[in-house]
DNA sequence: TCTTAAAAAACGAACGTTCATTTTTATTAC
DNA sequence: GTAATAAAAATGAACGTTCGTTTTTTAAGA
């Protein structure tokens, strides 16, 4: 038998991969065998052998690709968001986090098995510093904010960005993973413009507001 | 040998169900064998039986136990917040959501572990409809501050402190377990005072507020 | 023929659980 | 007070499986 063409071996690969994929996520990692996904990928247990080392490779392999599969659906999320810091566009942020949490709710399982078995080696760029990603994304865009005087007096453009990413997202993972079962009382559509509303104007009345205004602002920040 | 008292045996297997915990934050659920239990509770093998019938059920009881020791640190925690939507207070329950995130990492993997081997059967609860206790808790508290004119109008009240509680969570979580490093850019602190700040006060300029106030308040909600 | 992929068989270790046996000790009898 | 009793608790070897991995065998194409 001659080599394999690597595209044949990427092929296949990516059957072995997707098989352990869908096994990890059903029914956890230790408890899926090297013959269940060898059985999954229609492929003989020996034969596993010859193209990952150990079962950990295989989870190791898997996770790598899935992850350049999240950060382009990433990457195109926030392409689309062109004024970061407008109502709209955070709001479109929230569906857009949304629908990448509830297609890929699997991704999100596997990176939960990456924090149990292997101390989320795998996944620790996922948040590391994330403030700083953005920052440099959307450079320019926060910069033309602030000097529009869009933003209250004080208010890091880059941050209220982030918060609001990471409380789509946590909304959606607690909806999707964790039984939330609309745990905010809406339906999602109306809890994400619930969730930009209070991003964007707070929640306090003009009124005690104003009460605040003096002694609030020396306490907090 | 008369029967051990029930507090004897309930003392057994507190010391069994800590070997437990340790031993599965660690190692994961099934990378924990029942010696492994055994050793670390210094009971033999056999004797586990005797207390628990399956090593599932090891794991059943040890989170109910832990659930309700949760469930009481959260019950005081909210007692302590007598004006849930005061800013000092929305930080203050950060402050104390931090501290029980940090005390209790184990807890959190706990039930990431349930997530991954039960379904997040165990857990379910903990986020199920979670605005409806809060609305419960602090009943009065929120009718006197809308009462009060305290809140911009169309603002409900427990969901602003749902979705703070949410998001202080979120924070922490990230931080201590998913490898977040300041993923705020900022100390827990300052990210502290800043959250609270965007949930009283919002982002935007007055000005910029005002741009909005006749075409957001339409399309949003 | 010669290299390599694929399949099958085999390996020792480790798993959860069982169980016959031994140890322990509150109660009873004196 | 102490020895005997009986029932529960504790033990650890052993069971049948299953595990990840290795080795051996077979098949295939240049």
């Amino acid at each position: 038998m001659p080599k394999l063409s690597s595209a044949a071996i990427e092929k296949r690969k990516e059957t072995i991969e997707d098989a352990a994929r869908e096994l990890f996520i059903k029914q956890g990692f230790h408890r899926t065998s090297m013959r269940d996904i060898a059985r999954g990928a229609e492929v003989s247990l020996g034969n596993l052998y010859n193209y990952y080392p150990t079962k950990d490779a295989i989870f190791e392999s898997l996770i790598n690709g899935y992850v350049t599969v999240i950060d382009d659906k990433l990457r195109s999320i926030f392409s689309e968001i062109d004024e970061p810091l407008e109502p709209e566009s955070l709001r479109r942020l929230g569906e857009l986090v949304g629908k990448l949490v509830n297609e890929h709710s699997d991704f999100w399982l596997l990176m939960y098995i990456d924090v149990l078995e292997f101390q989320n080696r795998h996944f620790r760029k996922m948040f590391d510093g994330i403030i700083g990603r953005f920052r440099k994304i959307f450079a320019v865009k926060f910069k033309e904010a602030e000097a529009r005087g869009d933003l209250r007096t004080g208010v890091d453009a880059a941050l209220v960005f982030t918060a609001a990413y990471m409380q789509f997202f946590n909304y959606f993972l607690v909806e999707k993973l964790f039984g939330g079962n609309r745990h905010l009382g809406l339906s999602d559509d109306q809890a994400l413009n619930y969730i930009t509303k209070i991003f964007a104007y707070g929640t306090l009345s003009e009124k005690k507001m104003a009460s605040f205004k003096k002694r609030a602002s020396r306490s907090l920040i």
